[in-house]
This record gives C-alpha cells, sequence and structure tokens, in this order.
DNA sequence: TTGACTTGGCGAATTCATTCGCTAACTTGA
DNA sequence: TCAAGTTAGCGAATGAATTCGCCAAGTCAA
C-alpha cells in the first residue's frame, strides 16, 4: 500500500539541518564531528544521509572543491514553520491560539522572552482593528 | 542496529486518539466510521491500529461488553505537551519563547485568542517578580 | 438451530528511515 | 611515483509504521 513521504524533514535530517545552520557550509567530515558529539554513528551514515538529503533538495553541494561541501537548500525559518503548521494541526485541530496557551503555560518562559511576546501581541492587535 | 521506538504517537495513532477524545469510549467499528470520512483504509486496518495502540498501552479496552469498547489511556493536554515539547526541543533549540513567537507572527489568531493570551501573559509576568 | 452478518485477531507485505560494510576514487607526504 | 590515509558512493539489512487478506468467533433474526 502506498504510504506518504512526509514532508517534513527526519530526525537525523533535523539534526544535520541544525549543524549547517548554526555552522555554515561543511563538509561531511565536520558534519560528523559535530553529530558524533550527539550520536555514535559510523562516516558512512553520516555520507548516506547527506546523499538522501540531496536527493530530496533538503541540502546542496559544491562538488567543485575537494572535500566537497554542504550546504542547506531550506531556511531554519521555513522549516520551523512548516513543522510548526504540522503539529497545529495535526495536534491542535488547527488552533493557534491553544498551543501558544499551552506553550506558554506548560514552560516557563524568560521574563525578556514574555516582554518580547507582549511587544508583538500589542502590534498583532493593533493591526487588528 | 537498534532503532528507536517514538515515544510521540504516530500519524494514524493520533487520528484515532483525536476521534477517541472527541467522542469518548467507543467501539471498532464507531471509531472506523469515524476514520473513514478522513481515510480510505479498511476495517482490519483500525482494528489492527487499536490493537498496536493497546500493545502501547495508549488505549485500554472493556472486553466484558460486545463489540468490545475502547477508550484513551493517555489525556489529550498531556499528549499534547509531550509533542510541543519535542518540537521546541528538536526544532527550536529548546526555546519556548521564540516557538511561540513564530507561532503567532505566521499563522493569524483570532481578537479573542489574542486576549486570552494576553492575560495568561498578565498572569505570568505578575508572577514572576 | 442455522444461515448471514459483524467483530476480532494474526501474520505477511509494503514503505520509509536509518545504519553500515565494502570498494572505488581521490589526496598527500616522502 | 606510490603507499597510506581520506572521502564518496552503493547496496543491503534492520526496524518501525501502516496496510490488508483471511479465518475464527460471536451475534441475531427467522
Amino acid at each position: 500500500m502506498p504510504r506518504h513521504p512526509s514532508t517534513q524533514p527526519t530526525e537525523v535530517e533535523l539534526r544535520i539541518l541544525r549543524i549547517l545552520w548554526e555552522h555554515g557550509p561543511s563538509t561531511a567530515r565536520e558534519i560528523h564531528n559535530q553529530l558524533s558529539g550527539e550520536r555514535a554513528t559510523n562516516y558512512s551514515t553520516t555520507v548516506k544521509m547527506l546523499s538522501v538529503m540531496l536527493d530530496k533538495q533538503i541540502v546542496k553541494r559544491d562538488e567543485t572543491v575537494r572535500p566537497q561541501v554542504y550546504r542547506t537548500a531550506v531556511t531554519q525559518d521555513r522549516t520551523q514553520e512548516r513543522m510548526l503548521k504540522d503539529l497545529i494541526k495535526k495536534a491542535y485541530d488547527g488552533s493557534v491560539g491553544s498551543l501558544v496557551m499551552q506553550a506558554l503555560s506548560s514552560q516557563k518562559s524568560s521574563p525578556g522572552e514574555l516582554a518580547e511576546i507582549r511587544r508583538l501581541l500589542n502590534k498583532l492587535e493593533g493591526d487588528e482593528k
């Protein structure tokens, strides 16, 4: 039976993306070293994942240099947004509000973050009317 | 190589959970009928999914009645919270604030929701000092 | 009771994600 | 140049999630 290839980056893909977002374009070796900090997989595995991501067009690769250099083909914002939207749809019945309510009440934020959120809220309510 | 059985409910599991949360305890047939509205899978599949979820202790079952009645073994709140926390960790580097900021700015909320969020914010900032 | 229908369970098949072994291709220092 | 090390690619294996076919057990009306 046909099954959906998810549009979301998978677990490992996301870890690699985060490394690239944080460190910028990197070689497979550099990515693997970063990865090794968190997990114990082979260099082969990292290279394979990169090749899968290349197929999916999640990353790009510069083959004119050696070793080859990988960079992301998707922005962090867009990716987060897609994942967030998906969660809201799947688990919050499409309601952003209830997700935000739960996020704020179940995990504590710093005063600075709260202030920032308040500022955004002011802006949004301003546009409203 | 051993791989992680995710702690999060899967796609289909979540759909079934949502039906149970919304409609309360139900028979396999009732669940399947609800499900059929959104997807075209066999009754067999629904029953199988329920049995998998039973193994995982995601649902409970009353076998003293016929047909058997399923009910959730996890609350909606706890489930949402776990999923949310997971997303924050995986995609927002652990920052609730940045998730909330993005949620609010990327999808529009109703004035009512905004007001509710503001009220919560007031309460949180009150506790802060 | 019995035939027709519904419910429940099992095992197998499929697909996606992840992992690695093995080998080829490339790079570099002596 | 060439041996030793590094990088890249491929195919296969594993495991989780999802799907269904098929059969057994249960229910019920005539």
